[in-house]
DNA sequence: CTGAAAGCGCTTACAG
DNA sequence: CTGAAAGCGCTTACAG
């Protein structure tokens, strides 16, 4: 009440069109004067939308002093992507990195007790977990999700945003035989993972579509860290002699490569190596390394916007959206001449 | 009023003291029962504590995109650092990217509203901003903030972390002294900093006790980015000859390395350097880069629990840490032998 | 166009 | 130990 009314004061806070110009920028004046700010939670509780968000970053590894670190590389443009996004919206993000059973705990106690009117989970998550969201109605969104083992009703009442990974791995793959590799070797990432799965096939359908039989010899499995990448390309060598190896993740096409040297052999000269994701790394690396592209940023754009929409209007908000991918090429392959093969 | 009281309610859930065991359970039964969780708003506005805190990375740098995507490399082992320890405290973190002054103004309208009760700011942040929210008494910590800009009064009243710069470029100079090194070059960040002006003046203080003279075309200035430790690298090159060149960190130094290639110096044969922050790329660069630790971690965690003491406690809250750091030793610096010289 | 009133869902002294 | 009451600071129909 600082000058003229009381709800009034309300009304232009929150803008709305019934205040004439003359009061509306009194009112404005006054509390310019006083730097008022109204208080965020008294706003909500009395029926304001929420402009919350939450971000998780669900990630069960830890390095050797119990931190979690290796959330970084991957996730870093993904977060900066959605803060930013969200602020655009004028939306706020409330950011978590969930790597223990309890920190979901918190997650969820997040969502129950109105501090954010939706999320967005990227990792991998525990499918029990964000099912109990969705099912409680909660706007979720899942990145880089499968939905193999998701129960119907939940995918209907999510948002998915995946890259095209298959699509990825056979362009990946063709290119390696567009070079004349005739032996392209795979390492995969977790299976229970969509994004493996989705990569393994592009690359077996690359294969048959150039008439090339299958190698089991040729698939070793992974987990997407670095080390991982690291053994499964020794124990791939042992059992075979690729001249290119496919990576389902940039990491452990990094890991390989060391394995790679270290066996002796040289990149691309002996064996070409291709990844997928485009992490910051792979462009410094050396040789730089010939990779699929992730538009993380771009997917993220579009979790938030998707995500807001489905806040701001109740019902019915599921969607399922497919990010298409690109090659990156870089130093870390080679055509291969006939003299050589 | 779920079957016994209801202000009742309140002691169990908040855990007071004078409530028998007996009724205690049985209000927590029809809790679990009923999925019951209180409004996170509705208790903020009655009074309970706020325990939010925000996490500010100012970086007014984008990419050709107008994407907010440098912030990445350096800030992202911060990032997760600050959300872990606050989790830890049962803390909650709203996260922000600042790049243009519009998003700092909702930055400040986040305190203002009482949405957190803190923030962290790390990054290149402007004075006038920080110092208004210091001036109004909120509660604010400063990563890699310097003194002789700021206000006395501000200084009073803000928590401030920093890593141990002086110390840190004495090192990684004094390093490259013991290694046989006489012509040590230094290319700069951006001299407004006080994480540049520091390491500088460690550089010189290292060359002063090993009675080196200082040469003016020995030192260039840069940027901190890639893209300035490159163009450093070549004016550098093109002025002076020398055997080692410390950089103000490792995004530079990279950058740098490119350079140095590029002019047909091969490193560390021709030219050793050594770089700052030791970032998750330096250690997988070719050569693995040679630098000083910037123990972001521990950094993190001290902002977090410092900034949370300080919220409990309201009088008289300011600090200053100063974080040791760390020599990296890996393989993009040589041993000078006579011969060579 | 603009007040007065009720109410959002809690917490916190205050009595009992 | 435990109710009843007031109040946190807003917004939203409801009258005027």
């Amino acid at each position: 009440l600082a000058g003229v009314s009381r709800s009034t004061v309300s009304r232009v806070v929150n803008d709305y069109p019934n205040v004439p110009d003359s009061t509306k920028k009194h009112v404005l004046e006054v509390i310019e004067k006083h730097g008022y700010v109204p208080h965020a939670s008294a706003r909500l509780l009395a029926g304001a939308e929420n402009k919350i968000i939450g971000l998780f970053m669900v990630d069960k590894k830890r390095d050797a002093e119990g931190r979690k670190v290796s959330t970084s590389s991957y996730f870093s443009p993904f977060i900066t992507g959605v803060i930013d996004s969200a602020n655009e919206y004028g939306f706020r993000v409330l950011a978590y990195a969930v790597c223990k059973q309890d920190d979901i705990e918190n997650v969820k106690r997040v969502f129950y007790d109105k501090t954010i009117s939706g999320g967005i989970f990227i990792g991998q998550q525990n499918d029990k977990d964000t099912s109990e969201l969705i099912a409680r109605g909660y706007k979720v969104v899942l990145i880089d999700k499968g939905f193999e083992n998701m129960d119907k009703k939940d995918i209907k009442n999510c948002i998915i945003v995946n890259a095209d990974n298959y699509n990825g791995a056979y362009k990946a793959t063709k290119y390696l035989i567009d070079l004349g590799h005739r032996k392209i070797a795979h390492v995969t990432g977790h299976l229970n993972q969509l994004s493996t799965i989705e990569r393994l096939e592009g690359y077996k359908k690359a294969l048959s579509d150039a008439n090339i039989e299958l190698d089991a010899a040729q698939i070793v499995r992974g987990n997407f860290m670095r080390e991982g990448g690291y053994e499964a390309t020794k124990k791939l060598l042992l059992q075979s002699s690729p001249t290119a190896i496919f990576y389902c993740n940039d990491s452990m096409a990094i890991g390989g490569a060391q394995a790679i040297e270290e066996e002796g052999y040289t990149i691309p000269e002996d064996i070409s190596i291709i990844g997928f994701d485009d992490i910051e790394l792979s462009r410094y690396f050396r040789p730089p390394l010939t990779t699929i592209r992730l538009p993380l940023w771009d997917m993220s754009a579009i979790a938030v916007r998707t995500l807001i929409a489905a806040i701001k209007s109740e019902p019915d908000f599921s969607a399922h959206y497919m990010v298409p991918v690109e090659l990156i090429e870089r130093k870390s392959c080679r055509r291969l001449t006939n003299i050589g093969e």
